[in-house]
DNA sequence: ATCGCTGCAAATGGTTTGCATTATG
DNA sequence: CATAATGCAAACCATTTGCAGCGAT
């Protein structure tokens, strides 16, 4: 699978890039249910986090926006990505860094993280034997699986080649 | 659901039990190595921490070792187990209810965990056949493995019971 | 007698919250 | 208009750190 590298140097690729419309109209859908008004910030925070790569931090996520509008509080991003979280179009990570990290609930095409502990770079991978086992050892402990965080850490393809790169120079 | 299972081994055993002794004396080493004193309060939050059921956090340690010497303060506690991970000794975990956790390093037989969102109980599980699939993953994107993460968040099976029974007799 | 360790209190830092103000439905 | 949302600053809270005195080697 996926053996497609582009070339691109960069970490990063989904395998499969969430229904963005689909998630839209949840969120409509959500906020209309709940009573939770559209306003100018929230409509620019969602939209920037709708369009962002994955993976995006609370401050990633303001700089952008507040090349928008200038005065957005911290506060404001932290509630609205509570409530994306709240209503099921967000997903948190916590990859051990000390920062939150956000991207789009893909509830149909699950996948785990490769984390790189040297450029910090995330890399998602999917591999539903692992989901099936997980759910066979679920089972034989009476366990119900209502979520789970599977994440690789360690280094990844160009830092590795970057080190040897240097190794070999010296 | 059923909880019989034939098949596959024994995945859902209880991991063994880490060999105290070898840990003891690696730390023995380590400590000398690093010019490390043994004090009384280390000495004590050592043996604890040894002795105790796995998966304290820094408050459960605290407790246990001011029945011995109520004036042991916080910071103590944490530094001490910050040499004992940094050691090797122990394993930091982050479950996602905002403590710290720690566990003896028993490297021989890695286990993950089943964490009851409910009761707050962690279990742990082996599954190499997921170990293994992991590092196939990893090599398919030249990822280096340094560490990994693979917990299950849900119901455990007493929660479940408890949540039926209270169904049940309304 | 060094120099690492302890305990306290103060600092850290990501996140949350109280409140007066603003703006949506 | 009622009331939810904003922005600021203060509060939170687990964890870390500075420091003066203590104690292991």
């Amino acid at each position: 699978m996926g053996e497609d590298e582009s070339g691109a140097a960069r970490i990063g690729s989904a395998p499969k890039r969430p229904n963005v419309e689909r998630l839209r109209s949840e969120l409509d859908d959500y906020m209309s249910r709940q009573q939770l008004r559209s306003t100018e910030q929230r409509r620019l925070i969602i939209d920037t986090f709708f369009e962002s790569q994955e993976h995006m931090t609370i401050d990633d996520l303001l700089a952008v926006v507040r090349r928008s509008d200038a005065k957005i509080g911290y506060a404001t991003v932290y509630r609205t990505m509570k409530m994306l979280a709240a209503g099921g179009i967000a997903h948190e990570h916590r990859f051990g860094d000390g920062f939150t990290r956000y991207e789009l609930a893909d509830d149909d095409a699950h996948h785990d993280h490769l984390i790189c502990e040297d450029c910090g770079g995330i890399e998602e991978f999917e591999e539903p034997l692992i989901e099936e086992l997980q759910e066979r050892i679920a089972e034989r402990y009476g366990f119900t699986v209502r979520d789970h965080k599977h994440e690789l850490y360690g280094q990844c393809r160009e830092c590795r080649m970057k080190a040897n790169a240097g190794n070999n120079k010296g």
